[in-house]
DNA sequence: TTTAGTGCAAAATGTTTGCACCTCT
DNA sequence: AGAGGTGCAAACATTTTGCACTAAA
């Protein structure tokens, strides 16, 4: 249970050999813009603009642009060492890729996004798809939440 | 179980006399392009992106902008008469909102969209929301599938 | 040294808006 | 007559791309 929100040290050192590894694979390289912001994802909450990481990142190195952290988070997403997830407002936002699937709960209230996870919906999910003979290749499942509560509750975590 | 794909005539009419009754509750006004374009989307699929909408229109008016198909997606969306989704693929896509409630399933090979709906994960979602303090307000749940068969099977609906 | 990567600015997309003109009621 | 609607083009927001320059390997 490592990975959760924050992302501790290991998740950083985790998800960056990970990466050098791809790279080194890909016969691609490793630069000093792309470790930052595998760095900056590894650290992040889980949900991050480009626009979140990018002004993160330049905090470090005010030269990077825009076009570097798209094209360094295509590169992640294709290593599958990240997860891109577009909620409804427009931008898309990225994860590190934490072993396990999850799905997320979105409060609309204080805008925070929870994750769970349920092997049982995930059972039937499975059945829906084999049944109609299809094969399941991905999901996504939210669910918006309201919390009637005026101080909305701000647990982390599934 | 009147509202599937195609989209009989009496669904036109029915989408139609109630997109007249909203307009009038809210002193706004029926005009030939709002209805040409909530007849399209009546007899629409179901899944039809603002493009294929205003094509469509077009071939009955050719006059009519996007600017005027975006507006009355808008308003039929605040009428609750339609309701907007967004796939992966960055742009919006819409459907006239049928009664009762389902989610989708995605063939990533053909592109083809199903729809399903499934008790069990109703309830599910709602006692993981209710166990942690919140009110379900709303859910997107999308199952993108593959087939292996060549021929996509495309069989319709449910 | 060679090939990939970077930063910038421009282009591409999808959607919204300002405005002069038009049309329901 | 007058509020509201329309079409167009320009503005926007997000993401992608072309290109000259830089830097890993």
């Amino acid at each position: 249970m490592s990975s959760s929100l924050p992302g501790s040290d290991a998740d950083v050192s985790d998800l960056l050999h990970r990466f050098r590894d791809f790279l080194g694979q890909q016969r691609l390289r490793s630069t000093r813009q792309r470790e930052l912001i595998v760095e900056a994802l590894a650290r992040s909450t889980g949900h991050v603009s480009v626009e979140e990481l990018h002004r993160e990142v330049r905090t470090r190195d005010s030269s990077i642009g825009y076009a570097t952290v798209y094209r360094t988070l295509k590169l992640l997403v294709e290593a599958r060492l990240a997860a891109i997830r577009h909620f409804g407002d427009g931008q898309a936002r990225f994860e590190p890729r934490q072993g396990a699937h999850h799905d997320h709960m979105i409060c609309d209230t204080c805008g925070h996004i929870f994750e769970f996870h349920d092997e049982e919906i995930e059972r039937l999910q499975e059945k829906l798809v084999r049944e109609r003979g299809f094969e399941l290749s991905n999901h996504r499942h939210e669910l918006h939440v309201k919390c009637l509560d005026p101080n909305c509750p701000r647990r982390s975590g599934a």
